[in-house]
DNA sequence: CGGTTAGTTGAGAAAGCTCAACAGATGTGG
DNA sequence: CCACATCTGTTGAGCTTTCTCAACTAACCG
């Protein structure tokens, strides 16, 4: 398999090196890659008296590792700043919903703010470092810097956009539609963030991925082996390589040829 | 037919009556039914100057005409006083997606903040009457009451949790189930906001329900039928009557008797 | 009082699920 | 380093649920 991996181009180790000695300093935002989500464009830390030790603090988590719990107490907001993640709801009967896989850039535990607990597990699907942001702090801070106090406005709304585009998939699409769009978007994220749009690697199971797109991991299995049948990727287990984007466009608009 | 229906409860004339001659007097938000959702519990006229002004502007909207539509520069938020809603995404491909039916007390429009356009349709499913608030000067007064900031966070988490809830629902749940959710979730707003959890109308069409629910009308009438046929509902078009609460709930967890 | 819209019900088709067998990858202890 | 267990992914066969298409009834509206 020649296709260039995501481990590869991630190269998560170095990552972890690069970060560590300043793991604490606040600072270091500066250089974050992911500080253009994760804040304000303008947003100056002169600016705002307090703003230090609300961004910047740094913390490591293995694979599997939860980095909150549903129902445990809501004090942060966390954004991934290297890695994968999953975030799962369970209901009263035990049943799994995995609403979202947040990348490295978007925000955790948003869902933990309107009752002060977290609704959501969310877990780490690979070796990854987060930014926990006190919102205490950030509310406070967020008081007297309209910039901020907006773009946290526009994180929150956007990610109701995000969801209800989800609803719109899982209950007007088929399986094939479900899994195509879920690679568009997923390679969309990844081009977004400086990573290759056509050759990525799946951090999650088949089975997170049904559970993700209301569907078994059979039916996304078999998903998986009619694009790859179609020519439109070239999918061996967890790497995938889209080799006709414009062939998986034209799967939302018309399901499946022939 | 003995039911009384929610058109008898609300008695909307009467209420369009009643808040007609204050139409534009901010301060009669004082008196409104719905002002425990939309505004913290705590919020003082007398604490912030320029709070008058954003709430308690009303605007009556009759069935069927739209609030906002999809695509619309974002200026203002709307919460509902009297009627109900419904919000619609419309995809690329012409595809609907009902995303929820807002009744009085919640909010609408929550989803232009992110791009500062509408993502939805906002639709009157009978005649209402609707409070709008502009955005502008709900956050620039927010910036000097964090009471106000905190509320507008939290119910746009709750937002974000209940679409998760939604995406639960549809992942999972088979069609009689997610029936049973929407009649139990209706059920409990109405509750929440005084009127009757047992007898209510349903305001919007079966295709819309079944829009909601990612299901045809045609699975949704016959689901009605069933519930009918079970005795847990009585049903006769837009009405409603829960007769047998518990065994609604059990539906939802063991999925249909026999 | 026709014309339109909304709702119900039936029959057959299709999509996706369940169950099952198997293969490949990964990890562990001897 | 190999044997074995476990986890993940693939594929097939039959079954179930829901969708599609169709006919019909009821309610609503000028």
């Amino acid at each position: 398999m020649q296709t260039i991996t995501l481990t590869e181009i991630r190269r998560p180790e170095r990552q972890f090196a690069a970060f560590a000695p300043s793991a604490t300093d606040p600072n270091d935002c500066a250089q974050c890659s992911s500080r253009r989500f994760c804040m304000p464009d303008d947003l100056d830390f002169g600016d705002a008296p307090g703003l230090k030790g609300v961004f910047g603090n740094y913390r490591k988590v293995r694979q599997g590792e939860a980095i909150f719990h549903a129902g445990e107490p809501f004090r942060n907001l966390y954004v991934g700043k290297v890695g994968s993640y999953k975030t799962v709801a369970i209901d009263r009967e035990g049943r799994e919903q995995v609403i979202g896989f947040p990348i490295a850039g978007e925000f955790m535990g948003l869902d933990g703010i309107g009752t002060g607990f977290h609704a959501f597990d969310a877990i780490a699907l690979e070796d990854s470092t987060v930014c926990s942001v006190s919102f205490k702090a950030l509310t406070a801070t967020a008081e007297r810097n309209l910039n901020l106090s907006n773009h946290l406005h526009r994180v929150m709304s956007r990610e109701l956009v995000r969801e209800s585009a989800m609803l719109m998939m899982i209950g007007r699409m088929s399986a094939i539609q479900r899994l195509v769009a879920f690679l568009l978007d997923l390679s969309k994220r990844y081009g977004e963030r400086g990573y290759s749009m056509h050759e990525f690697n799946l951090r999650m199971t088949r089975d997170e991925i049904g559970c993700h797109l209301g569907l078994t991991l059979e039916t996304v299995s078999r998903g998986f082996s009619k694009l790859n049948a179609l020519r439109l990727i070239k999918c061996l287990g967890k790497s995938v390589s889209i080799t006709d984007m414009a062939g998986l466009e034209q799967i939302i608009v018309h399901s499946i040829p022939q």
